[in-house]
DNA sequence: TATTAAACGAGACGGTACGTCCTGTCTTGGT
DNA sequence: ACCAAGACAGGACGTACCGTCTCGTTTAATA
């Protein structure tokens, strides 16, 4: 991404991995203690002892700095294993992904989201890598339970997934009802059908 | 809670209501022309010709007033008549909203959103009126589905609703796809099951 | 001079002698409290319960204000009686000032003098009354010592009044020395001469 | 007292000779142009280019930034030389003083002093330079004059200097009388006595 | 005694300036 | 060549007062 330079020649001294990391921590921490709003490039040198221009050099705003913070705390989502029965890895995933949201990273990471300018190239990466990974995990276990008969296939798949996460990003920004476990398990639900009765969206008998 | 004063006397100069409209309009025009990181009181100020101060005697901040903004210009939600057909009345619903927040207002109200204090009482305000509002007609719509027979009634009717409109807000949000009218219908027939087919989630199926 | 109107029919409510009053009185509390450079209308109004505009009717700004309520908290010079010896009489009023100087009230005339419109009325007035009154006071005492035979009479007696006045305000302003009573004695002793000493500035020998 | 750190060590980047320079020169103007009450840091950083941090960064207030410039301004004040007769050499200061005070930035210099904190460093430096110099120079011309015989040494120095240079002020500041050369004069006349006649208080007046 | 006009308190108005904060760039001296 | 430090121009922040302008309420002279 940033390679495609195919003869680097060094030259001069190389950027210094520790200033990085003390920029990130320091950002983090920052993030974490007194919100989005709080995190400012200036406040970030100060804290970390890492000059401004040095900051500058490796993201351009502190949308992008907020960013690669938020995105190296993201948990590295261990998918459950897609053996299982999917219903219940599905269930297991949305909590998990219920829990990082109900702190607030949570948040952080929706006022990132938006407040940042959406075709930048970070913002596309900030995306892929920590929003629609997760999706990508649930399409999955979609498929395997359509192909193992539990889930009618759906008529659109993307929509079904914006369906399931959405729910939960809807209830983290509009702040209507809590964001909690129940809300995992009710969306399987409506996704799967009740437990007991018969599955939501398929016709298929239960044999 | 506001009655403690049963007649305030209401002294002094009163508030002018042109000078709310000038700046409120001057606020809305910025918001649509140059976007939500340039809605600056001072620019507000400077366009309108209403006094820095007499904008924060009304609102606190650039978000409460982008807020108010926002809300004015909303449309007022001409909901669809609640005796047609629900599935149909639903996907004009979520069409409408669809094209609204297609518009550059929706990501500003987006921002706005998430930018904003959370337990402010103008968040909260803003959430009831240009949020829940549709959510709420989304509610009756199903409610009149269930009646109808069209649809089986859904175990957690919230998490439904938010799975609806969540999967709108998520589109916007995470742009990862386009948000166009097409996804209306796919929600739709995802709740209600094909048109041709049997409704999701219904108990017509078990034979 | 407020008189050229010549048939002022007075109609309407008269003004209020006791909002005059207000003000004034916490004009001069402000003053002693916090210095002239507190002293706004606003305070004012404020500390007084008078309104705003009320004030504005009889005085036109702040420097205007503060100069009545300094003036009206001036010593009213009592003073001293012209039949006693002029120098004494010109050392004790001289110490009188020197007195009146050295609280706070002493700066701010000053600051009231210098940053006043030196062309306005007002400031005329509050010169005539609060410094040239005691000038005028020295001159007469200056005189009555020259008729008495205990001083020569100055060829430019306007010039040397400006000097021992000026003495006082010089040290007030310049602080480069303490503006204390012994400053007094020593500006009489320069212009009559020291006590029993020849007078200043003549050559004849001491004998 | 500025002695404690033996090696500052002077990191980042030095102040701006020519930000300084430019926002002096600013002030200088308005202050001719427009008087004390209009040199506005906000006008001064406008008409200078400079930024207002940067102002705010060599002088923490309009009165700092205003000394500084009148202060650069002031006549470098080439004192007559010490050689001639004291009685010219004294009247030719005093004429000086005269004229430059009869410019606005006389009354410019006074605000300046009396408006500002008199405990601040910088008016101290201010009254140093501006004031007491010339006061000093003014010492030297009458001790010169007392060894040459010209003048009966005074029995307080001090006083008679603050009262030939309080009179310069008194008149500026009160206004009653002009401020123009026959009060150089006039003073001059006052201490060493007239040209002609016996000195003043002399006891010449006899009987 | 009733009318009525002016002054009253309150406080909002359009402004100006304040002094602080942060942005993103630039310029030092020190590894 | 990169670093930290920090000054730079710019610009928005939210506050304080300015002096003016309604408001609705006294209040006292007049009619």
């Amino acid at each position: 991404m940033s390679q495609d330079a195919p003869a680097p020649p060094k030259r001069g001294r190389p950027r210094s991995a520790a200033a990085r990391r003390k920029a990130l921590d320091a950002a983090r921490e920052i993030l974490v203690r007194d919100g989005f709003g709080r995190l400012t490039i200036e406040a970030v040198a100060q804290a970390s002892g890492v000059g401004k221009p040095t900051i500058y050099r490796s993201w351009s705003n502190a949308q992008e700095l907020a960013m690669e913070a938020l995105l190296e705390a993201a948990p590295d989502a261990p998918l459950p294993g897609d053996g299982a029965a999917p219903r219940e890895a599905l269930t297991a995933l949305l909590s998990r992904i219920v829990r990082a949201f109900a702190t607030t990273r949570g948040r952080q990471i929706a006022m990132a989201l938006a407040t940042a300018d959406p075709d930048s190239e970070f913002t596309r990466a900030f995306r892929n890598r920590v929003i629609l990974e997760s999706r990508e995990a649930g399409r999955r276990l979609l498929l395997s339970a359509v192909a193992r008969g539990d889930l009618a296939p759906p008529a659109d798949m993307d929509a079904l997934l914006d369906m399931i996460f959405g729910a939960l990003m809807f209830r983290l920004l509009a702040g209507h009802r809590p964001l909690d476990p129940a809300l995992a398990h009710a969306i399987v639900a409506q996704v799967f059908g009740s437990p007991s009765g018969p599955p939501l969206g398929t016709d298929a008998a239960p044999t």
